[in-house]
RNA sequence: GACCUGGUAGCUCAGUUGGUAGAGCAUCUCCCUUUUAAGGAGAGGGUCCUGGGUUCGAGCCCCAGCCAGGUCA
């Protein structure tokens, strides 16, 4: 019997690395592809060239393993559908989480189809997370999984995966720690044992995001204003989920000028750096960003209420489950545990499908709701939903 | 015009009986982290408004001036 191909994305790094070793160990016929998604010298500010020395590092992982190794340029895509939405989203003052998109539109759509047509039955990636088969009645469904390793556990990331998406993904390294995985990769003596995990935006490389979106986005100053914490102060509280879930609107005469930005847009809710306003006892954060008015409000301490709410919406069109066969009726509730950033711990919630939108009441308020962000629900530790936040 | 209070790190301020200055915030760096943030650790930074004087020695005392805020006519 023909073995099952399998297309492994090497990224220059451990975990592909191994998550590809792993596969030969297995009964696979492996192929390693390295996608380059961002090469564009105007951007990358750095002098250096980060994908080259990746693709290299790739290349000789390959060759270790004794697997075929090509290279397929994406960055044509990746702009119009990663980069292109950071800029849309900033602009409108949201804030986007590319590397969801990323694997939404990149990973497991184009890098996906690319390995389908050169005839693999699946594909497979360095991710953190975990896969399971669930047959109900006649049907397959995949589970997605947290990673075993609870401090790098990457399910987040691919809370907007599909069924379709899943069915045709592996994830070798999902069961191991990080350190096994550095372990089996110092025991073959791969050229990526001892190389430092990526972070941050993987395409902008050691660039600073605002220096960043400063290509694009006009810097053009305006006013920082405090919100004091006596302005909630005899504010009814809502008691229903859609003013729960809205976020308080501030206007400049509701405050005072404490300082000037360059640009409402280059800020994001629960930000505190960046803002250089000082003389406070405690340190100001942004409690909302009015893109319109270029304003930037900000409240202090970290406990200030403009912080908090227990309640958030998703645009019914934008709700995501990745187990459809547990979609609520509309008006039913469900609880969850759920989380509105990546490496966040779990929070209890409860979902409330509902006709005009998708509500999220989580049982502790949260901080820093931001829109554009994710939310992601899980039972125990499967990740069954998604969500943008509105 | 007179009087009062104040002028100390980028900002808000503290500085004991005179012995060449500190805290919070901000900034920078590092750590953490495949989003944005947050968080942790560390560092840099001061002609103590100016000019005189007293003193072995003044941010702290005295005099003059400048500036800011306030009070009284």
């Amino acid at each position: 019997m023909k073995k099952k191909r399998v297309i492994v994305g090497l990224s220059g790094g451990v975990d592909s690395s191994v998550a590809a070793y792993l596969l030969t160990q297995q009964d696979y016929d492996v192929i390693g592809l390295f996608m380059k998604n961002w090469h564009d010298e105007s951007v990358t500010l750095s002098n250096e060239c980060p994908w080259l020395e990746d693709s290299n590092d790739a290349m000789l992982v390959a060759e270790k393993l004794g697997i075929p190794f090509q290279t397929v340029d994406l960055s044509a895509q990746y702009k119009e559908r990663i980069v292109d939405y950071m800029f849309d989203e900033y602009a409108a003052g949201r804030t986007p989480n590319p590397d969801v998109l990323c694997n939404r539109e990149i990973k497991f759509d184009v890098f996906l189809k690319i390995a389908l047509s050169l005839g693999a039955d699946y594909v497979a990636t360095g991710h953190y997370c975990q896969k399971e088969e669930l047959e109900i009645g006649n049907s397959n469904l995949s589970r997605l999984i947290s990673g075993a390793d609870n401090n790098k556990d990457q399910s987040y990331f691919l809370c907007q995966l599909t069924q379709d998406q899943l069915n045709k993904t592996l994830f070798p390294i999902g069961h191991l720690q990080k350190s096994e995985v550095r372990e089996i990769a110092r025991e073959l003596d791969l050229v990526t044992a001892e190389k430092k995990d990526s972070q941050g935006l993987c395409f902008i490389g050691k660039v600073s995001l605002p220096d960043f979106l400063q290509q694009q986005l006009q810097p053009k100053q305006g006013k920082i204003i405090e919100i004091d914490s006596d302005f909630y102060k005899g504010r009814p509280e809502a008691s229903d989920l859609k003013h729960q879930s809205q976020k308080t609107t501030y206007v400049a005469s509701e405050g005072k000028v404490v300082g000037t930005h360059q640009g409402a847009h280059f800020f994001t809710i629960g930000q505190r750096k960046g803002l250089a306003v000082g003389g406070t006892p405690e340190p100001l954060f942004v409690i909302d960003t009015d893109v319109e008015e270029n304003i930037v409000f900000v409240g202090q301490g970290k406990d200030h209420p403009g912080l908090y709410r227990n309640a958030l919406k998703v645009k019914s069109t934008d709700v995501h489950w990745v187990r459809n066969d547990l979609v609520p009726a509309e008006g039913q509730n469900m609880p969850v545990m759920a989380r509105i950033r990546y490496r966040q711990p779990l929070q209890k919630a409860t979902l409330f499908p509902q006709s005009d939108a998708f509500y999220v009441l989580f049982d502790q308020p949260q901080s820093a709701i931001t829109s554009g962000q994710f939310v992601a629900w899980y039972q125990d530790d499967e990740l069954v939903g998604s969500g943008v936040i509105d």
